[in-house]
DNA sequence: GTCTATATTCCGATAGAC
DNA sequence: GTCTATCGGAATATAGAC
């Protein structure tokens, strides 16, 4: 792995671990084993930093949604929540939900991507929702990207809330979740 | 108000629209028109000022659960509902979800504050669906707790995630939820 | 590309006068 | 209680040698 992919996957841990605020180039230093000022080259500004972390998770989803794609809605949805489970085995929260919390203090260029990103999740969510509705697997009334937005917020919060609850809110979350979704 | 109440109510904006390491005594300086160095008499470490801040929160709710103890399980939820409304207008996140974020970096006073903060709205959400189904006028299946866990996600979340794909979206999901809630 | 050194700014916090 | 003054530290960022 590059440096400069190095310092990105770090950035990601940093920013779901403690906020965007919260992390220094000191941190990124520390882990992975170059000074503070050699970051710079990489990123000459903080907010370039988060801005290539979040396109990385742009990247990366794109890359899920092309490898999911002749896999069956069910598969798709399962992607999807283990994402956050493995977030949570880390004590980390989602990306969209950190940088969220932290909207009204960043840089335009991150604000930019991280509705990029949201977006993203959004319509792959409410396609294979749809996709399983109409496959009869999954039943639900109304539109796609409501229950979209159903679905996404309860896995953004619970990922957050379960920190305080503790971790077996998380399993009564996506538990429910699943249930609803595949009972008729 | 005193200048003590003036602090925590500022604080208490700041930290739900910026987050907690994101906000500074000179913030609140400009805010109240007093010098930083004075907020000190008051709450000697930040922490004893975020810690205030949940408090305040604590006693707030303990007051409106009082208020709404003969009110019906409707009213009840329109009130828990509306806080999140307010909260939107204002462009702020609820004070659960800002501080979970930051939870990893914050100290243990202000941890344990949190956590019996979200107790208390958990019982209270808990306490108003299952009488709301006893009733007759709400209907969900399983545990009351439960149907609380997924409930309040979707507002935690919403109101953090609207920041990004706009207030209309804050719409749909509280009329999903009062659907779904008020639906046989 | 990575380093040392440094500039600049802001932070939380304290001392002591009033 | 609030002020001025200041401390020590940490933050982002830049300059320039290697």
């Amino acid at each position: 792995m590059t440096t400069r992919e190095q310092i990105i996957q770090s950035a990601d841990k940093l920013i779901r671990e403690k906020g965007y605020n919260a992390f220094s180039f000191s941190d990124i230093s520390n882990v992975v084993g170059i000074k503070k000022a050699s970051i710079h080259y990489h990123f000459p500004q903080k907010s370039d930093l988060g801005t290539a972390v979040i396109n990385e998770h742009i990247l990366g989803l794109k890359n899920t949604i092309n490898k999911y794609k002749g896999k069956s809605p069910v598969e798709k949805f399962e992607k999807f929540i283990s994402v956050y489970s493995e977030a949570k085995t880390e004590n980390k929260i989602c990306i969209v939900g950190s940088v969220a919390s932290d909207l009204n203090t960043i840089e335009e260029n991150m604000k930019s991507k991280i509705k990029e990103f949201t977006n993203l999740v959004l319509d792959w969510v409410t396609f294979f929702l749809e996709e399983g509705r109409e496959r009869n697997v999954f039943y639900f009334g109304g539109e796609g990207r409501d229950k979209a937005l159903m679905i996404i917020t309860n896995m953004l919060a619970i990922v957050q809330l379960s920190r305080v609850t503790g971790e077996k809110d998380f399993k009564i979350v996506t538990s429910k979740i699943k249930e609803d979704l595949l009972k008729k």
